[in-house]
DNA sequence: CATGAATGAGGTTTCATTCAT
DNA sequence: GATGAATGAAACCTCATTCAT
């Protein structure tokens, strides 16, 4: 058991995180360009030239934003799956899915996906960023699982990319979605049948046998 | 040597649709925030005060871009829905959205829904409208289809709420997630199986009888 | 009797009338930077590209309509003074003064004294046309007067131009003042007694024998 | 060879005086709308984004100018009065003018009237702050002086509200005509006779007995 | 002549960034 | 390190002036 360190030692360790928190709030609440320094600064308890001995600039900071709430939930996605590779390919994606639903409902990162579409196009160091190491290294994840499941017999021979898209699809869709409800809809409270409609959904089309029943639905 | 005067134009019926035009485009492209009055202007070949002329603020042509590119394809989709009453559920569902599919696909308008989605916080008045104007017509527009469906056993017992998000979904989310993956990137372009297999799993989903035997009884 | 000019040829007779009055209303009321060249042209029902094909400029519009305004009732004082040489200067002076009064009681001519004064600054050739003909001109009328009041003995001994200063200030000054009042002050209706006070302590101060009636208010 | 980089000075207490000083120059020579936030900043030896650190908007320094300028100047004749009430009234009032004079020949405060009465047609709101604040305020202090020199009978019977503006008249007069005459004319500076001979006048008009006599009674 | 759509210089205002304290 | 006053580039917007109709 050490002494704790003094307060203004701990502060300046935490800086980072805080002023970091505090920018992602503020990027997903208003987007890049909205965005004034003052208003991070002030959320994170600091004067607005402080937030410049940590990030050279605004554009740093908000990389620097991107990049810290994103790659750790990759690299956690990552290890699952390294941990479960006897598992039952449906179960495991399952679980996949669910643990991204739930990153997506941590209020802290729900802004997250928003703000990353927003601003790709005025950002594209950012958006390459993104797509490698968020975007590829996500749906690598994915295709693995399901190719496993489709060499095992375990799903029906499909195209893992448009699967890996479609699975994924109604998450991401009702986390940017949600915003543009009135705080007074119902509906923006997501029922818990939405995600559980999708997965049983989704998943029984992957074991579906191809041949036995496939269901026709015009004539 | 200077660019040759650029001879003034009197446009004035045609003049809104232009200004219109380039301002989705490059709303679309930077954002509310990000874009300049100048680069609409010079993009509609007109001149900075030209604008202003046609509307009376930045944000008032951000209304009427939204309100003018938005609301015409809802008003098609309900008169498509007016006109197919007869029609089969199933049928009808996927016609409109197949139509819904082609509209998000049209270059024009792509860039649409990350835009309003991005600045709905940013402009509550305009997230209201097109709650109000898009989101709950378009919905209404669904449920019914899949209310009538339910109601005549042609679907299964379901919550067209919640069926209509996930109907909705890998459209939209395609749309917008689109632009993150670099020009070369090859899953930029959208398979046609990707639609495909989301209409079929969706609507084979929604005609099989919930205990497990096929929906023939529709006759 | 000749038949009178259609009525297309006498309105362009009559629009630098018309131009000059709608002109000198905005001015008076609103000062010179901040009155719109449309707002005049919409008050004088012509279109904004029209007044300029009758003044060059803004600037020019300006000089004219104080030129316009001004003058002709320095020329008619000046005409007064001339006609009525044999008159007591008592009685002179005072038609002159109470001639002064209605010229500024005059609505459309209210603001004008205020106008001048406010952009003497910034019109220094507008400036030096004011003095040269209207500042000297009425203050050589009223000293005129005086010195001949002091000469033939009917005034007392003093120096005309200050007394010239003293005999007009109330009435401009009250015209000036005026507005600052709300319209719901009963002081912005000036009572009839101000004027004719002021004149009766002016005259009879005028009037005093130097020596006999010193009014000696100290002691 | 380019000018040395101005020293950035910090300079929080001093900053707002010297942008009132600097602006009320500024406003008092070219009038509101053509007063360049720049020039008031230049003046003022800041940046043009400094004086928007102080003052929200050019309005708002507008109205701070003239409420910082004016008001002190109430209070100190009202003082004035409170402590002289035992006065002979003859000797407070003129006291007061020359007071007033005084502070109108103030160059720094000499624009201030011209400032006022042009512009407030265009900001009706602080015509009805100085109106509440410095007319009736003024205003008041005359009259009461005047009603009280009346009911002694020092003064002869008359409608103070009257006499107050023709007091204050020649006063306020020569203040904001000053400026049309060109630096050259003679009558620029004002003769000491100019307020002495409006004074004397003043009070003896008050002083007379409304039949004629002396009005030596007051003992 | 008259119009009014179009222009673009110029002003106010914002805010990322710097730097004296 | 931390602060926040100061800076100035850049954006929105206005409006005198021009010119095609």
């Amino acid at each position: 058991m050490t002494t704790p360190a003094p307060i203004r030692q701990r502060r300046k360790e935490a800086r980072p995180a805080e002023l970091l928190a505090a920018a992602l709030e503020v990027f997903a609440d208003k987007g890049f360009a909205a965005a004034r320094m003052d208003d991070i600064a002030q959320r994170a308890g600091v004067s607005k030239g402080t937030v410049f001995l940590y990030y050279e600039s605004k554009q740093a900071l908000f990389r620097a934003v991107v990049e810290d709430a994103v790659v750790p939930h990759i690299v956690s996605g990552e290890a699952l799956v390294e941990a479960s590779s006897e598992e039952d390919p449906a179960v495991l994606l399952r679980n996949l899915l669910l643990r991204y639903w739930n990153v997506l409902a941590d209020p802290r990162l729900e802004g997250l996906p928003r703000l990353i579409m927003a601003e790709a196009g005025n950002f594209p160091e950012l958006a390459s960023f993104y797509h490698e190491n968020v975007i590829v290294r996500a749906r690598t994840l994915f295709i693995n699982v399901l190719e496993h499941g489709i060499q095992t017999g375990v799903f029906r021979p499909c195209d893992p990319a448009v699967m890996c898209r479609l699975a994924v699809a109604p998450l991401m869709f009702d986390c940017m979605w949600r915003r543009l409800l009135p705080p007074s809809d119902p509906l923006r409270v997501v029922p818990d049948t939405y995600v559980q409609t999708h997965l049983d959904m989704f998943l029984s089309n992957l074991l579906a046998s191809p041949l036995g029943e496939r269901n026709d639905d015009e004539k």
